[in-house]
DNA sequence: TATTGTTATACTCTATAACTATA
DNA sequence: TATAGTTATAGAGTATAACAATA
């Protein structure tokens, strides 16, 4: 202890794979690009989702809800979240306006959820390519964005956790 | 409001923007796809990570660490996050033993945050390339991954919130 | 008994506001 | 007064477990 070589300053790394800096992202492992990359998305595209009281979990409701209205068990498979997160993030749609809930006319058990006009609006905004493709606009040109993309299309189609999606 | 046409099925949609079926992945938004890709990462990754009790966030609080040791604040700033989040995570990686506090000699208002053994260990398992690499490796061949750190690289370097990155 | 959904509880990440301790 | 860090409070997302209502 008493290391107290590092702090305003850099400072010794203590160990050899440190590089005695902080290394450049092109240097990190593919897991803490991903991590970043989610954190980035979670922060910039937070706030910008934000502007419509959605969040990274909550958009992909209203997403899947645009094929059709659903059973809260149909969309929590289809989200690959539980039920109960289902149930919550519906509450907090549907507080707001985005989704409603109808109890189904056959199995009373079930509840037929749907997106509101307000949540149509709410999607349309969100899919205008200006808007959404702007927040990494910034960082990469149309042909490295549509590249991107279909990396992470394969990536979300072939997960280990979206066997099933 | 009682639209209730579809549920068990696939019922119409109620309007234009609707395909009738969920879209592929292929023709969501970016903005979707990011958010997918975010929240793959959140879980398969967060499985993954859980096997040595860290997170997304908790990670590359690791991560920076490897460049020196650091004060909150100084960790805060390169994490784009606030000093109270982090020092919640701190707490959380000190109490698990990856990383430890001192108080700094000349400035006792400090705490000078440094890598444990331990803390160094989980990062070693997680740089294997053939670990984290698996998570993404099934849904991508090498250069495809490649090209794909690349852009992230890219994204994580010049977005919108990481200007002082 | 099986299915659908909820509430209860807990944990992490996140933020803002208010606080202590030190400078 | 300014700085470093913490605690208090709140809210979202996540999970498991236990529950109610319906079939």
């Amino acid at each position: 202890m008493s290391h107290t070589e590092a702090d305003g300053d850099q400072g010794s790394t203590r160990r050899g794979s440190g590089p005695g800096v902080s290394p450049p992202p092109s240097e990190w492992p593919t897991g803490r690009l991903l991590s970043a990359a989610a954190r980035r998305v979670g922060r910039g595209g937070g706030a910008y989702l934000a502007g419509w009281s959605l969040t990274h979990a909550s958009l992909p409701v209203l997403a899947v809800l645009v094929g059709g209205s659903r059973s809260q068990r149909e969309l929590a498979r289809e989200l690959h979240v539980t039920e109960q997160t289902t149930s919550r993030m519906l509450a907090g749609l549907e507080r707001i306006g985005y989704v409603n809930r109808e109890p189904h006319a056959a199995d009373r058990r079930r509840r037929t959820v749907a997106l509101t006009d307000a949540g149509w609006r709410a999607l349309d905004a969100l899919n205008d390519p200006g808007a959404i493709e702007m927040l990494v606009g910034s960082a990469l040109d149309a042909e490295q964005l549509s590249e991107l993309r279909r990396l992470l299309v394969q990536l979300v189609e072939a997960g280990p956790s979206g066997g099933n999606a």
